[in-house]
DNA sequence: ACTCTGACTGAATATTTGCCCGTCTAATTG
DNA sequence: CAATTAGACGGGCAAATATTCAGTCAGAGT
């Protein structure tokens, strides 16, 4: 039994050798093998031995590499298609420079593509960041179509209006919806959405071959009620309900089942659907929006995720 | 100018992601690349900058066994406060990536902590090649300084100016020595040593939480003969008084005693002072050194050292 | 405005590595 | 003692990686 042992050790040892050789002193595995006395393909045996012994460790020593870590976490546990993570910056925790670089990238990679590809967008602040990354470029071949209504029900154009935003950057065919957000009433909406224009730009969201919204929180702070498109009394009946998150202001719960009645009733966006091979991708950053990205997670309203350092260790940590 | 250290720092971001990628996260380089967006060829470009810029840290957590006995051995032997023996390459025993390395993780551990500490460094290929293995830091909150002259007699600057190539890797305050290795004459010496400056820099030097220093031997391949500090009829009179070795250009015999007189006299370098508390640890590789070695761990000039495999066998059993 | 320089890129190519598979050895077992 | 089998070995090959080379582009300096 000792010899076992020793054997094993003096194995062990060797592959440590072999390991510091390779990795360290940049050795060939031919010449590792030539230094030890065996045949390439046992040095290269005695290599990956020290890897699977977990002998050889490696780490980066960069901030990014704690964004990757964070990202690939968030990707296994919400088994998420994508996920990216943005240094924060400690200074400015709310800060939008870092995801809408990341994001504008993402876009930007698809823009580069040939292949004609039809563009999803939401709104939000964040989106509006990122589509400000972009740079100038000529993509006649995709088009960029809107999600929801760009009209306030007053008929005032609404803020952060995304899709003409970044069809002005890159020169591409673009659908906003010209709609309000809410309509009156159930039926109104039922009216407004059987207009041949609209019904188109429905029908090419329910195509799009990549999605981008942003996410926003309910309660207080919520931008569906700081920028008037519901009223207080509207978000208490919501919180009620269960509500703790919303997008493209299709407002839904802690599980991600959207609520049933509300303002849901109303809502003239295009329906929230994910497919697993179409990415849906929300843009979010926050503490305030920690609960809604998680709920979105969990009902599986979006597949892609785009956010900071510090939200996506809140993230995982709730 | 801010753009273009954004654009170095988002250089380096994409090789620290790349580098995760391929090191921690085991991706193929074609999948880093469409991950990145960018081409293979850029995608390994963009790996190797990561090893390159030292962003990447391998480490082996194993013990070679030979290497750990051989470092216990000398330490017992020669009552070392630390020893650290690195693999030895069998094909290039000169080699100083091993010890390099070693000792650039040693220094590194220094420089991570906050409490300010002050680093004295001698010269030498040896601790050249280790500071260039540091990664880029930021530690204003210490000071490094030079133990011994930057010039050669003649006002040319010498070769391994290890001060200042640190301070500018870590970016920390630096005080490399405005002198001449030696001095034409022990009365110049004491003259030039008493400029404030370079009396400032010798106390800080006395002070030093922490010294590195270089080993040489003393002979026809002595760096201080190689480099031209010494001639060779001073060589010479140096073996006849029994020289074996020096130390920032301090030359001592074979039981690690200064020699009286000769380049002695004239020497600018900082004293040797060794107290038990305040590591002084010699980086020192090859057969050529092993004298040297000795003789400086007989004379307790050091409590420190850091070697290779090869060098540490000929100490033994020497 | 012009050239020059240096850095970067993709393509082509050379090298290195990972893996499958047939063979061999040595240990175990009936 | 013979048969069986687990495990290591090295040959060969496809995949992955590194390097070289020529072309491109932006910026610096006439």
């Amino acid at each position: 039994m000792s010899s076992a042992g020793d054997q094993e050790t003096s194995r062990l040892d060797d592959a440590a050798r072999a390991g510091w050789l390779y990795y360290v002193a940049g050795n060939t595995q031919d010449e590792i093998a030539r230094k030890l006395g065996v045949s390439r393909q046992s040095a290269q045996r005695l290599v990956s031995l020290a890897v699977s012994e977990k002998l050889v460790k490696v780490w980066l020593d960069h901030p990014i590499a704690r964004c990757m870590e964070l990202s690939r976490d968030l990707a296994d546990r919400f088994g998420l298609a994508s996920c990216q993570v943005a240094p924060s910056d400690p200074d400015a925790p709310a800060a939008l420079t870092g995801v809408a670089q990341l994001a504008a990238g993402d876009i930007e990679r698809m823009l580069k593509s040939d292949h004609p590809k039809i563009i999803a967008l939401g709104t939000g602040r964040a989106l509006r960041a990122s589509v400000e990354q972009l740079p100038k470029m000529d993509c006649p071949q995709h088009r960029i179509v809107s999600l929801l209504g760009n009209m306030m029900s007053d008929g005032a154009a609404t803020p952060y209006n995304v899709v003409i935003r970044m069809a002005d950057r890159v020169n591409a065919r673009h659908y906003p919806m010209p709609l309000p957000v809410f309509a009156r009433s159930m039926e109104e909406k039922l009216l407004l959405q059987q207009q041949e224009a609209v019904h188109n730009i429905l029908e090419l969201a329910r195509q799009a071959d990549v999605t981008y919204v942003g996410i926003g929180n309910i309660g207080d702070t919520a931008p569906l009620l700081v920028d008037g498109f519901v009223s207080r009394e509207e978000t208490r009946a919501l919180i009620k309900a269960g509500a703790v998150g919303e997008i493209t202001s299709w407002v839904f719960d802690r599980s991600g089942r959207l609520i049933d009645g509300l303002t849901n009733d109303r809502v003239a966006s295009a329906n929230l659907e994910v497919s697993p091979a179409k990415p849906v991708i929300a843009i979010a950053v926050g503490m305030l929006k920690v609960d809604a990205i998680l709920a979105a997670m969990r009902g599986r309203l979006i597949n892609g995720l785009i956010t900071d350092e510090a939200t996506a260790e809140h993230l995982l940590t709730h």
